[in-house]
RNA sequence: GGGAGCAUAGCUCAGCUGGGAGAGCAUCUGCCUUACAAGCAGAGGGUCACAGGUUCGAGCCCUGUUGUUCCCACCA
């Protein structure tokens, strides 16, 4: 079975033929099995109109971890691919597209509209999902849905009617953040607050009467026509007088009210306020207190309407800056201030939202935030990091009517419906819904559902629900959710509020929170600043286990992160080291063999490998369980790199060169720990692994679905381990020693080993020969071999002789520098051990572990006294 | 205005329930040692932001300060 392998891993002949391997033996596939237990991922569904990001790399490549980790632990595994229909992100490219060719939705009507993004959708929407497989995402690709498919329609429509006939959903006039550009309203979660520089203008109102004027300040002149009243603070003794009284508006004429309310902080400017109930707010809540008329202002896209011809189809901008010039012309405005204020903008495609009285339909949140409140509350529901909880907590506890209605054509047409004739209105999952009072057909509400109404299902709509199945059964709850921490409120929220409502369990058990991939310089990727990274290249460049691996490495739950070339380079040599580590196991098996099973006659080495795995195993899988995934990767790259191919395999070449059951055995260890690794590895990196373990084991199964490894008491050798590692510690002192004098390996020397220990160092002899340049060695419980460097060690002294190298003022420096070091242990343990209070309440397993090491350290500096006098001599 | 995160080697970051500070990259020295120069063997480099406190013992826990990032909030 030896094979030629090329020096370098190439990912580019590797990841395709591997990624084809698995979906033609249809690994990825989720079939019950009631012996197992399901572990569920729904993955977040990437938007159709989306390009895979880094964000998306990084999402999913700790789906793909937990899944396989879970796989080859022995759970039934599902993970649920999908998109996103992304309403008003589709709807943006669409209208985009077709302005190009000069025309608008208007023109095309609502029909030939969604033809046109159906078709898009069929043209880009697999796009995102032929990058998630790059990645090498294990999905169940048989299993992929769309939020507009039929069965999330279905769903939809189910779940709406069913709030609504429960008192859940309403449709009101109510004061909506309204987006000129995208001319739909949207939810306060979409709103997106900045600050602005802006200005204060300081305007006098006339009072009716002509008894004088109230001053106030504005920061948008503009929203002064549909001024309905002005107020001021019912303790404001400034203003007692003209409460009650009328002002009369200025460039309107109309005559509005002055009313008193709490509302106005009697602190604040002049103490007075405008009131403009249809594009503020506060001006809402107010207008509704004192039932003052509503007067909306402004067109679907921001321009003034005609009832006022001076300014009529002006947008809003520039009608302030006329009414501005109008007011000051007629002697209105008394002065302006520089000011800065939050702005709320669209999250799409940032326009400055306007405020505005529309007709919407809304969710009622406050009943239904309570059980999702008491589920996280009661740790039903666990958030990873803890800390998120109170981001979810702030935002649920303040929830507010959820403003689902899009003027938008594609996405969930509202199942609404309205007779012309009579005005009845029914909500009803029956499409050609017939007027119950007057018989005539009736009209659908053109409206479409915010994307994010049919997102909250997914956890359960990916399963066939409204349908009963076995499925639904079985793989809800679902069980880690993986998203980023941008979208908690937009999507985790209401996912819990849904899987709650709904399916009267709760969708998930654990949300793992992850931050976002930044640039090197810690800035956001963007569009606009044009510093994104494509995952693609990087795979191409890289490959897509380097990538991922470098998207581990060094991430912890809930954290922001920087994307550094460098890091993806370090990777990629991690990779090359793997499989230059396969190739020379490869090269060195004869043609012959085959064992699977451990040999009895082991020797210190290899139960020090062994057992420094099964700690492996240990740690990795307790670090996966805790989602430290960062940790986890961490543990794999030192034992592969540190311990498996830098001492062991080093150690193995000597044996394999003596030949015999020595090199049988070390061989066999050799496959064993490899198999091993590789397998710990596969979640993090599942190419290169497959692609060995094809070549290696050659048994026709995958990797993928083998078993992973876990701790076994019966491969635990702790005492093996510690002897070994004072044949390492021996090795690493002369290395370092030889080093410092610039003794190249080349010049070999004999070595001398003095120590109690003979036994543990007759079986190292050939490592100090290969890995420590001796020439020779004799070890005995005595030497004495003048012109010679000495090497100490907790348990042995070590004579170099290297008579015409060694310069005695160099070597006593060097041995009083290391003096001067072990007295420091010395002095940092005695006085560690003389301190009463630590001898009396530290642990008894510490107290013992810190007097095991003063006696070392004892024995140590003994050592390098009797060779600093025997130096002088 | 409220809340949260971060501050550790030149750079990017780990450091789990408190027990003598770690990695990668970079720097310096020496090696083409028959898996790997994308490598091997070594070395240097840190008042763990600052000030207090708790403790036998603090990078880790508590309080405050500074800097920085983010989330939430209606101040016209």
């Amino acid at each position: 079975m030896k094979k030629e392998l090329s020096k370098l891993y190439d990912p580019s002949e590797v990841e395709d033929k591997i990624y084809k391997y698995w979906t033609d033996n249809n690994c990825f596939h989720a079939e019950r099995d009631t012996e197992k237990e399901p572990y569920t991922i729904v993955i977040p569904p990437p938007n159709i109109t989306g390009q895979l990001h880094m964000g998306h790399a990084l999402d999913n490549t700790l789906q793909d971890i937990l899944i396989r980790w879970k796989r080859m632990s022995g759970y039934c595994t599902l993970w649920i691919p999908g998109t996103d229909h992304a309403s008003i992100a589709t709807e943006a490219k669409i209208v985009e597209a077709m302005r190009k060719e000069g025309l608008t939705k208007d023109d095309l009507g609502r029909e030939k509209f969604l033809e046109r993004a159906w078709d898009w959708k069929r043209q880009y929407g697999g796009r995102i999902v032929e990058q998630l497989k790059k990645l090498g995402s294990s999905c169940d690709w048989e299993r992929e849905r769309f939020t507009m498919d039929e069965g999330c329609s279905k769903a939809v429509k189910e779940v709406f009617v069913k709030y609504y006939e429960k008192g859940l959903i309403y449709r009101g006039e109510r004061i909506i953040n309204w987006c000129p550009h995208c001319c739909t309203s949207i939810s306060n979660a979409e709103v997106e607050y900045e600050d602005q520089a802006g200005h204060f203008w300081h305007l006098r109102y006339p009072l009716t009467d002509g008894s004088g004027y109230v001053e106030l300040a504005t920061t948008r002149p503009e929203t002064l026509l549909g001024d309905t009243a002005v107020a001021v603070n019912p303790k404001d003794e400034r203003y007692q007088n003209i409460i009650g009284k009328t002002v009369t508006l200025p460039l309107v004429g109309r005559e509005i009210p002055v009313v008193a309310d709490s509302y106005v902080d009697m602190e604040f400017g002049t103490g007075v306020v405008k009131i403009t109930p249809a594009h503020d707010p506060n001006d809402f809540e107010v207008g509704a207190r004192h039932d003052l008329p509503i007067i909306n202002v402004m067109t679907d896209d921001a321009k003034i309407v005609d009832d006022y011809p001076e300014y009529a189809g002006l947008d809003r901008y520039e009608a302030r800056k006329k009414i501005v010039e109008d007011l000051e012309q007629g002697g209105f405005l008394v002065k302006i201030e520089d000011h800065t204020h939050n702005v709320g903008t669209c999250y799409r495609c940032g326009t400055t939202i306007e405020p505005r009285v529309s007709l919407q339909w809304f969710v009622k949140m406050a009943d239904l935030a309570k059980p999702a409140i008491k589920a996280v509350e009661d740790g039903d529901i666990k958030f990873v990091p803890k800390r998120f909880e109170k981001n979810y907590f702030n935002w649920m506890n303040d929830i507010r009517d959820w403003c689902v209605s899009r003027q938008l054509w594609w996405g969930h047409q509202i199942p609404a419906f309205y007779c012309d004739d009579c005005g009845e209105m029914v909500v009803t999952k029956d499409d050609s819904a017939v007027c119950p009072k007057c018989g005539k057909s009736m009209r659908q509400d053109p409206d479409t559902l915010d994307t994010w109404f049919s997102s909250a299902l997914w956890p359960f709509t990916t399963l066939g629900w409204p349908d009963k199945n076995e499925d639904l059964n079985y793989f809800y709850p679902t069980s880690t959710l993986v998203t980023g921490y941008d979208i908690i409120t937009f999507w985790v929220s209401r996912m819990i509020v849904a899987g709650l409502e709904n399916m009267d369990k709760k969708p998930f058990d654990t949300i793992l929170i992850h931050g976002l991939v930044r640039d090197s310089q810690g800035r956001k990727m963007s569009k606009s600043l044009g510093n994104g990274i494509d995952p693609l290249e990087v795979i191409a460049n890289y490959g897509a286990d380097a990538l991922r691996f470098m998207l581990a490495t060094g991430n912890s739950p809930g954290n922001d992160m920087r994307f550094i070339e460098e890091k993806v380079k370090a990777s990629r040599n991690f990779a090359n080291k793997v499989w230059n580590a396969s190739r020379f196991i490869m090269m060195n098996l004869p043609d012959d063999f085959k064992a699977d099973k451990l040999p009895e006659n082991l020797n210190i080495e290899d139960k020090w490998i062994i057992s420094k795995f099964n700690t492996l195993s240990k740690v990795v899988n307790e670090n996966l369980a805790k989602f430290e995934l960062g940790v986890a990767v961490q543990n794999l790259y030192d034992f592969i790199w540190d311990v498996y191919c830098d001492w062991y395999i080093e150690l193995t070449k000597p044996r394999i060169a003596a030949g015999g059951d020595t090199a049988l055995t070390a061989q066999t260890v050799l496959v064993w720990v490899m198999k091993g690794m590789l397998k710990l590895l596969h979640p993090f990196m599942p190419y290169i692994t497959e692609e060995i373990w094809q070549a290696l084991v050659n048994d026709g199964t995958a990797i993928m679905l083998n078993d992973f490894p876990v701790y076994d008491e019966a491969l635990s050798f702790n005492d093996d381990e510690v002897k070994f590692e004072k044949i390492i510690e021996a090795i690493k002192g002369i290395r370092a020693t030889r080093n410092g004098m610039n003794v190249p390996p080349s010049v070999k020397a004999k070595v001398y080993i003095e120590t109690a220990e003979q036994d543990i160092f007759q079986s190292g002899v050939m490592f100090f020969e290969r890995l420590a340049s001796a020439s020779e060695v004799d070890i005995a419980d005595k030497w004495d071999i003048p012109d010679s460097v000495t090497v100490v060690t907790d348990c042995a002294r070590i004579f170099i002789p290297l008579a015409d190298i060694i310069d005695v003022e160099k070597e006593m420096a060097r041995l009083n520098k290391e003096k001067k070091a072990v007295q420091k242990d010395l002095d940092f343990l005695n006085g560690k051990l003389n301190n009463q209070g630590f001898l009396a309440k530290a642990p008894e397993k510490l107290i013992e572990a810190e007097k095991a090491k003063l006696a070392k350290a004892q024995e140590k500096m003994a050592k390098i006294e009797e060779s600093i006098a025997a130096l002088k001599k």
